[in-house]
DNA sequence: CCAGTTGCTTGACACGGTGTCAATTGACAC
DNA sequence: GTGTCAATTGACACCGTGTCAAGCAACTGG
């Protein structure tokens, strides 16, 4: 799980990190990534046992590349509830195009595959952490919207800013990314803060 | 596609639709359809080319039994644009949980199959087309927010109704289905009403 | 220099699920 | 009776995942 990864395991966490990325999801293989890597596709057995915890695994070799904490900083900063959710908000909504090939993957995989579910389910929750941290900041400055609990707006605000939103919005209708970010700010404004 | 349906057809069909309100979702195997129908696996095959084909028919065979239509006719008789809005959220966030064993179905073949994920996004599309007649409404009732254009809008409403949102407030969030449609309703209205 | 270990290769194979094919059967109609 | 239709059985191909065994090349230490 965390034992110092080796050049071939670097290597092949690049390669699926790499195909992910362009557009692939579903479609990426054992044999795909073993071939990106330039090894053979048994080998990578040798390395990761599942292609669920290939995926996994490549899910934190992308964290620590894209360094989430150093992003959310920002967020936590935050001297007022309003200024937190603005910048979780576009923090999140500005992560969600790195990770999307990955959350594809998951996607994917995850109605056939228990581990990829789990995984996924789990890295949701930790996303709704800061949802509810941002919920709690409005609270606590007195400013959160009548007629949710902390946790309704909790959930309200994490399912606004689902990647199947961002799918959906991108990627369906088109939306810039730019449009994206302004809408969903100001729909999280409207329902989570007091009038 | 539109052949009188014989008596195999309509059992075969029935016992789809009763696998996938189960729960079942992808679990569902032809040779499980087979078996719930009583008939061989291979007799699948004579009424239904692929299994993309039979989760197809078996939407539209949906549709009939639960008179779409029907649903739909007091949203579109409503007089004004809120009244609009709020039938059709209505009648929709209703209409998912009956639907949602289908829907799963297809979200979870979609990723691998063209023809499901081409038959599902037919009917998003035509789901869509009932949101933009709703903001067509209150545009022309002059209700609707400034900010968006009627296509955002539309976009927007079509995005807060989605099967995925639904999906994660009640199932993974547990929300009852009362609250759901409460929230939602409250939602639309905060995000396309104009203050 | 040889022995052992490590990391990879090749090739073969099992499994599960979809989809295809051929031969057969039973019922019903003319 | 003969033909036709709907279904059956059994076998098989294809794909992708995951497993296993044997071999090989390079490095390491005695």
């Amino acid at each position: 799980m965390s034992s110092p990864e080796s050049q071939t395991e670097t290597r092949i966490l690049e390669a699926t990190l790499r195909l992910l990325e362009s557009g692939g999801g579903e479609a990426v293989r054992m044999s795909d990534i073993a071939k990106a890597a330039g090894i053979s596709r048994q080998a990578v057995y040798l390395h990761f046992p599942s292609r669920a915890a290939l995926l996994i695994a490549a899910t934190h070799h992308l964290d620590r590349k894209k360094d989430v904490e150093a992003r959310l900083a920002p967020s936590r900063a935050a001297a007022s509830g309003l200024e937190r959710l603005e910048a979780y908000v576009g923090a999140w909504g500005t992560y969600i195009p790195e990770i999307y090939g990955m959350a594809k993957a998951f996607l994917a995989l995850a109605p056939r595959d228990a581990a990829a579910a789990e995984a996924w389910t789990q890295r949701m929750e930790d996303m709704r952490e800061g949802c509810e941290a941002a919920v709690r900041a409005l609270a606590r400055d007195d400013q959160l919207v009548e007629g949710l609990t902390e946790a309704e707006a909790s959930d309200l605000l994490w399912t606004l800013l689902s990647v199947r939103n961002w799918e959906l919005l991108r990627k369906e209708r088109g939306w810039t990314q730019e449009r994206y970010v302004e809408v969903v700010l100001e729909s999280a404004r409207l329902l989570l803060i007091r009038p």
